[in-house]
DNA sequence: GATATATACTTGATTAGTCAATCATATATC
DNA sequence: GATATATGATTGACTAATCAAGTATATATC
């Protein structure tokens, strides 16, 4: 009856703190026009060299299918959040580029980010969110 | 540019681990002929008294919507998974029972279940398992 | 006991994603 | 340098969810 598996009682918690905070982060969000996934999309795209990033290497970061990530880009950039490049080396590789408007958007909807983000966690200590943040790495990195 | 906000950086860690743990949990389940989420239906009916719920009950459980569950249990039920039954002490409620079907094939998958719930928490000590449990359910009772 | 409000659930329309197939280009092999 | 295979991206068809509106029933108030 009782689940009696430790590790499987975390899947099941964590996804219910998934749709939690996916809630509220995209109730926050909403505000500056943008879903959580796209708020994503642009804080890769502003960590990148240039900010500019292959669309593939967009959707490994984001943790999307290719697809996904040509789905989501297209109303981006009539909206002018993002830009498309060429790569003159391989004509294979469409090259995203947050635009000027992308990276404004990008810096006002961070402080929003911030905030929910810091309510979302403010009962844990700064010590308690570096461990959780450690390892929640390690289930990413799988070592 | 980089990240400096902790809760932040949590967040969109947090987001990109779900979407891999889904994608796992997913595939494995798949060969039982379930997702994650009629998993969970099934997992929060199962731990229930008489395995008996009502579905605004499972919404939240799951961390769903209303209308989600009821889409969700419609062909759960038409495989004979689930049982619709009615409260006799209040006409607007439609309670879900798991059904005989639906235990066994619950139990085969938990089996399932539990190795892959194994296999992407073996880098963690029971300890470390334990503690990460813990701050989740911090982070989900908002306490 | 009629009327207003709240609750449980369902439905229609929409959205954000998936996968499988396809196209274009690049790279390796003979 | 022709051919096979691999890679990056897009498209069509589909699925799982959402929200807003609607229906049915219950509860509270006058």
């Amino acid at each position: 009856m009782s689940e009696s598996n430790l590790a499987a009682s975390f899947l099941i918690g964590q996804s219910f703190l998934h749709s939690k905070l996916q809630r509220k982060v995209d109730g926050q969000l909403s505000m500056h026009g943008i879903s959580f996934t796209e708020y994503q999309i642009m804080h890769h795209l502003a960590n990148a060299p240039e900010q500019t990033m292959r669309r593939i290497e967009l959707a490994d970061s984001v943790g999307i299918s290719a697809s996904g990530v040509t789905r989501l880009l297209a109303p981006m950039e009539k909206n002018h959040l993002i830009e498309k490049r060429s790569n003159p080396r391989d004509a294979r590789v469409s090259l995203v580029k947050l635009s000027k408007v992308g990276a404004t958007l990008f810096q006002d909807a961070s402080v929003s980010f911030g905030y929910c983000a810091e309510d979302l966690t403010s009962m844990l200590s700064t010590k308690q969110l570096e461990n959780l943040i450690d390892l929640s790495n390690r289930l990413i990195d799988g070592r």
